[in-house]
DNA sequence: ATGAATGCAAACGCTTTGCATCGTC
DNA sequence: GACGATGCAAAGCGTTTGCATTCAT
């Protein structure tokens, strides 16, 4: 697994020190998306004298080279994520702050049409569904039967 | 037009004081997407002593009341903008940061889809395209062909 | 020995907050 | 006079940077 992901390093020109590779396998096997403070806290454990320094300079690196994937949902610090084989879009519970993954090929086409209308070259795009999730909608219903 | 904004705020629960009716209006009247310091600037031509701290007080208020949307383009500070009577999205430049709103009345039902298929109730949605915009494009152009 | 990578702490930039003052009813 | 609103300056917080040290070659 460490040698997959230096070799990933090496081919996008990022010399994989052990630091560095700290932090990615961390975020790739985290498979979450995680803020750097937790990246730090997570990657300490094999890597123990790091930084949050170098935290925030790998990722830069892996933003750069397209490895990892920088949000801010809810307009909060940002998270990262290793970089999915395929695109994909976000729904985000604004009670517990949940994120879960999914794509809608469909969007691809409409957001064509969008940037064709408007003369726009698209290079990228961000599609943020905020709602509340299963888990916080029945915890809510309960707390306002008990209140009944 | 004054009278009109001032009767917005007050509907809204907001006290129409001289400095936020100047954050208001100008937010109102440039229709566009403003920075905090922008607003600033802005506002000072009409009270001049306005701190930024009540810039920021009032752009709470407002966006708490539905009466402004903040955006962070880009993932740079945030903007602000008059709430408009319709959803809409958004086209960013990422050379220029241009920013062109369009709306797509399609996407309201493919999100209705990835949501329910998730079991999340839908608060609200933020759909970003980020590209190159037509005079970017052309300059691009033009540069590359006077480096030949 | 040389240049890149790192840790630490200081600096940064946007935003928020504490507090004394001001304005308004 | 009471209370909310304001300006100012200081603090906060996530992030970046300067610099001396360490690491790899």
């Amino acid at each position: 697994m460490a040698q997959r992901l230096s070799e990933d390093l090496k081919s996008s020109g990022i010399h994989p020190t052990q630091q560095r590779l700290s932090v990615f396998q961390t975020l790739t096997e985290s498979k979450g998306h995680l803020s750097a403070e937790e990246i730090h806290g997570l990657v300490k454990s094999k890597t123990p004298r790091i930084g949050l320094a170098t935290i925030y300079r790998t990722l830069h690196a892996l933003k750069e080279k397209g490895l990892v994937e920088e949000h801010r949902f809810n307009d909060e610090f940002s998270r990262y994520e290793a970089k999915p084989a395929k695109h994909h879009d976000h729904l985000i519970c604004i009670e517990c702050g949940k994120v879960v993954e999914f794509d809608q090929p469909v969007i691809e086409q409409l957001q064509v049409a969008a940037a064709r209308d408007n003369h726009f070259s698209i290079v990228s795009h961000r599609l943020e569904i905020y709602g509340i999730c299963e888990t916080c909608q029945k915890r809510r219903a309960e707390e306002s039967s008990l209140r009944l």
